[in-house]
DNA sequence: CTCCTGTCCTGCCGGC
DNA sequence: TGCCGGCAGGACAGGA
C-alpha cells in the first residue's frame, strides 16, 4: 500500500538506477493491469533518455528526452525492481513490464493484484492529464500550510479522515498515514472536516509533514507488499503510533488500557481507521 | 457541488 | 492438512 513516502522512496531508487540511461528494450508481458497499457509503449520508449524522475502524489513521472513523460502508479501491491547490469534476471510471477537500458540494466514492474497503473503523457500536457490535473498541494511544498488545509476543510462536512483520503484536499496520504497524522495532532478522526479550528488545521497540517518526512527517512513502511526499488523493505512500520495495534497502548500513553481497551480500530468509508480514543478529540 | 457506496484484483490469514 | 470466506485498499464511477 504505497503511499507518498513509499512512492518517494522508490522514485530516488530508479533516479539512481536509470536517470541519463537509454531505454533499448520494452517487454510488455501482459496486455496491461486493470488499465491497459498504453498501445504506443514500446514505440514512444524505445530508443529514449531517461532525463529526470519526480513524484507528484502518488505518482511515478519519468521525463522522456523527447518529452515524452512515462507515468507509475503502484496500486496497493505495485513494485518497481532494479536488476543491475550483470545481475541474473529469473522472472516472478506478475512481472507485467520490463524496460531494459544501455547498461544492461532492467526495471521490472510487478504489481500481483494489478491495481496499478502505467500511463504515457507529454509534459507539456501534464498538469491537465486525468489523473493529475484533480489533486491538491503536495504537502512537503511550500503551498501546503495549516492555512490552505483549513482553507480546504472548512466547507467539508464529511469526517476529517475521509477528507484527509481525499486527493483533492492533499496529495499523497493514505490510509496509514492518516491515522498516524491524526494521531499526532490529536484530532480525533471521527470529527467533522469542517469542525476544526484554524489551531487544528495547522497542528494537523505539521503532523502530517513531520510523518511523511519520517517515513521518508525510514524509506517507507512495509507492511505486506511494498518493496524499495532494491528489493529492501522499508522500517518506518516499527514508528506506527497507532496503525494496525488495536488494542495495544498508544506511545506515551498514560492510561489504563486494560480499562480503556488501548488503540480503538473503527471503519470509515470502508476502510478501518486507528486512533486513542482517549487523547484523539 | 458534496457525499457515499460499490467495484476492481489477488494474496494472505484465520477459522473450521 | 485443506478449503473457504473475508480482508486489505487507491482511484474512480455513478447515484443520491
Amino acid at each position: 500500500m504505497p503511499e507518498l513516502p513509499e512512492v518517494e522512496t522508490v522514485c530516488r531508487g530508479m533516479e539512481q538506477a536509470v536517470k541519463g540511461r537509454v531505454i533499448t528494450r520494452v517487454d510488455v508481458r501482459r496486455e496491461g493491469l486493470r488499465v491497459p497499457f498504453p498501445p504506443a509503449l514500446k514505440d514512444s520508449l524505445t530508443g529514449r533518455t531517461v532525463k529526470d524522475l519526480g513524484r507528484r502524489a502518488k505518482y511515478i513521472l519519468a521525463d522522456m528526452d523527447d518529452g515524452a513523460v512515462l507515468i507509475f502508479h503502484l496500486g496497493m501491491a505495485g513494485r518497481i525492481g532494479l536488476v543491475p547490469p550483470g545481475r541474473d534476471y529469473v522472472p516472478q510471477k506478475h512481472d507485467h513490464l520490463i524496460l531494459g537500458f544501455d547498461d544492461g540494466s532492467l526495471l521490472v514492474f510487478n504489481d500481483a493484484r494489478r491495481f496499478g497503473v502505467v500511463a504515457l503523457a507529454r509534459r507539456t500536457d501534464l498538469q491537465s492529464h486525468r489523473m493529475l490535473s484533480g489533486l491538491g498541494p503536495e504537502p512537503l511544498e511550500p503551498g501546503f500550510s495549516g492555512a490552505t488545509l483549513s482553507q480546504s476543510l472548512k466547507n467539508r462536512k464529511t469526517s476529517v479522515k475521509a477528507a484527509l483520503m481525499d486527493q483533492r484536499v492533499v496529495a499523497g496520504l493514505g490510509n496509514i498515514y492518516v491515522c498516524e497524522a491524526l494521531f499526532m495532532a490529536g484530532i480525533d478522526p471521527q470529527r467533522p472536516a469542517c469542525s476544526l479550528s484554524a489551531a487544528d488545521a495547522g497542528s494537523l497540517a505539521q503532523a502530517i509533514r513531520d510523518v511523511l518526512e519520517r517515513a521518508i527517512l525510514a524509506g517507507g513502511s512495509t507492511l505486506r507488499d511494498y518493496r524499495r526499488t532494491d528489493g529492501e523493505l522499508g522500517y518506518f512500520q516499527h514508528q506506527f503510533a497507532v496503525y494496525d495495534r488495536a488494542g495495544a497502548a498508544c506511545p506515551g500513553c498514560v492510561c489504563d488500557v486494560s480499562r480503556t481497551g488501548g488503540i480503538g480500530k473503527i471503519t470509515q468509508g470502508g476502510r478501518s481507521t486507528y486512533y486513542c480514543p482517549e487523547r484523539q478529540r
